[in-house]
DNA sequence: TTGTACGCGTTATCAT
DNA sequence: ATGATAACGCGTACAA
């Protein structure tokens, strides 16, 4: 790897007019910017990032740290932190999270060392209050989304998962269901207690009495969902709809219902949570009815929100929450 | 952000001596450690990475340039990936490419700007020869996988894609099946070719001669598939075995298949390519037999690769090939 | 237009 | 044990 010093002497020049060059910046006489172009050329010569990012102390990158990257989840979200970070010239890192807080841990700690003009973190999983604090406490540029330590000030993007849950719920009960079930997320997500909260105060606004089978556990995959729903509906269990905390144990929900023979939405009315459905999931099963997360706008906001950080230091933390939208398709009416 | 000079000031010692106590080596009074690390302590000081990248000309940090993070395809390649770099203690930085090969390409400059100490790079999109071949001719430590410019001296991971090919047509072909067709990946991809070699090679072998429905072009998704199996059935045409360039577009072929009323694998044997089916639609249809690909470990060889190349910089470029490995479901005897 | 000199934050060498 | 100094590769006032 060339250095602008071997550049400029290649060309008989000082590394200053190289720099120039290399900047497009005026002050270099023709003959000159010729003459270090073609070295430039010749040796492939790229400038060194880490040292101009170091006497810059600009290093127009952004790092985003998230539970996993492995989770189509996260597609819509990712897909938005990019085309924001790239409409504003920044280069945005992702690192695998593997779902470890330690491994976060690292590329927060990675991130901060000065690779990064700031970081994006995303998860609402309670051992993750750590996680974020220390980000927070870090005199560091940072976003939390869905992520929301108390007494933290820190910038936040956050969904309205209560009203959200509320809606669906509030949907589910005008629709004139009565015997309405709830399947939760892992409860280790505070996003899971939020939807939990939104349907019980639904249910109790609208004098709906809870019965013991009326809150079902599960997590955000299909499988738990799937066996739950199967066990209840072998043991004689007779609920007409059910609000579930997201899309993929929707999903088994649906299955366990139409292996029993149920039809959908005529004896069993689902909405989901997310709309993080594969297209081609489509096809298989009838369309879920769901509460959309914008998770594509949530990453853009939480971007600009970062920059907007950067660009005044001294603004107070801001938190901008959004509201998921009621969805509706085949599975409810 | 404090800065180790800060540090040694307020310390009344030397930067020295707090390089010292950062990097745990010995030189320092007890005292002096001691008063150093309260101050570290106190204001939070974390040393610069870039600066220390820097001097030492190491960032111990790999990049890796994907077509397109979102793509559950990718998974078992990106876990493999961070684990072999975790194990070496390296920190892996992953970008998203959205398809597009100017944001890539954007990024390969990126890390090739002395930000990390190599880079892999995962493609056999036949666009992605350029970039490829620009990578390669950057004097840069980088492996490519799945992507094979000829005539170029680079580390690369390979598929043995015509083998794998050959062994799933041939197994069909054992089983007793005679009218068995392809349905082919996109054809920009060199894998799809190679795919499609694999299949017609087998065939020849057995002599069995191609017929004009022989070979159905397809891409690596589930519609367009679908759209073509269907359009073969009710055009009457009976294939009573189908080797898939792909599982997703597998999965599309056995919804035609089933809508269509016939029997898996009765009617039609299913073979696909990959083995990235998500667990959850193992319940939904019956389970895919298909040519496992070891991303896993092609992910976990790609790094051990390169880390052999930066510790012995004049070795001659390598090629390890990986074989796929046939796993028989419900879709095929 | 051109070049010198300094600084970015760190580590390593070599005196003391 | 300690610290001054050079070096990593670059950008930029400032002076010429």
């Amino acid at each position: 790897m060339a250095t602008i010093s071997e550049i400029a002497k290649e060309a008989n020049v000082s590394r200053t007019l190289v720099s120039r060059v290399l900047n497009n910046k005026p002050g270099v006489s023709p003959e000159n910017r010729q003459k270090i172009l073609e070295v430039i050329e010749k040796h492939n010569y790229v400038p060194n990032g880490l040292a101009r990012a170091l006497v810059l102390q600009k290093t127009m990158t952004i790092g985003v740290v998230m539970d996993d990257l492995c989770n189509d989840f996260f597609f819509d979200l990712i897909t938005g932190l990019q085309d924001a970070g790239e409409e504003h010239g920044y280069n945005m890192l992702f690192c695998s999270g593997r779902n470890d807080i330690h491994t976060r841990m690292k590329y927060v700690d990675y991130f901060t060392q000065g690779r990064t003009d700031g970081i994006i973190a995303y998860g609402s999983n309670r051992q993750d209050e750590e996680l974020f604090r220390s980000i927070a406490a870090k005199s560091v540029n940072c976003v939390l989304i869905e992520g929301s330590p108390d007494n933290c000030k820190v910038n936040k993007i956050l969904l309205d998962n209560f009203r959200g849950a509320y809606t669906a719920t509030e949907h589910l009960i005008k629709q004139g269901h009565h015997n309405i079930i709830h399947i939760t997320n892992d409860m280790n997500y505070d996003v899971s207690l939020e939807r939990l909260n939104g349907f019980v105060q639904a249910m109790h606004d609208y004098r709906i009495p809870l019965g013991p089978d009326s809150i079902v556990y599960a997590d955000c995959f299909e499988q738990v969902a799937y066996q739950q729903m199967k066990r209840l509906l072998t043991e004689g269990k007779k609920p007409d709809a059910c609000f579930v905390g997201a899309d993929k144990p929707a999903y088994g929900v649906l299955r366990a219902a139409i292996e029993a023979g149920l039809t959908i939405p005529g004896d069993l009315a689902v909405i989901g949570f997310d709309d993080d459905t594969p297209v081609s999931r489509d096809m298989i099963f009838p369309g879920l009815s769901t509460m959309r997360q914008p998770l594509y706008e949530m990453g853009k906001a939480g971007v600009e929100l970062l920059l907007d950080g950067i660009a005044h230091p001294e603004r107070e933390a801001e938190t901008q929450t959004f509201e998921a939208e009621l969805i509706l398709r085949d599975t409810c009416r």
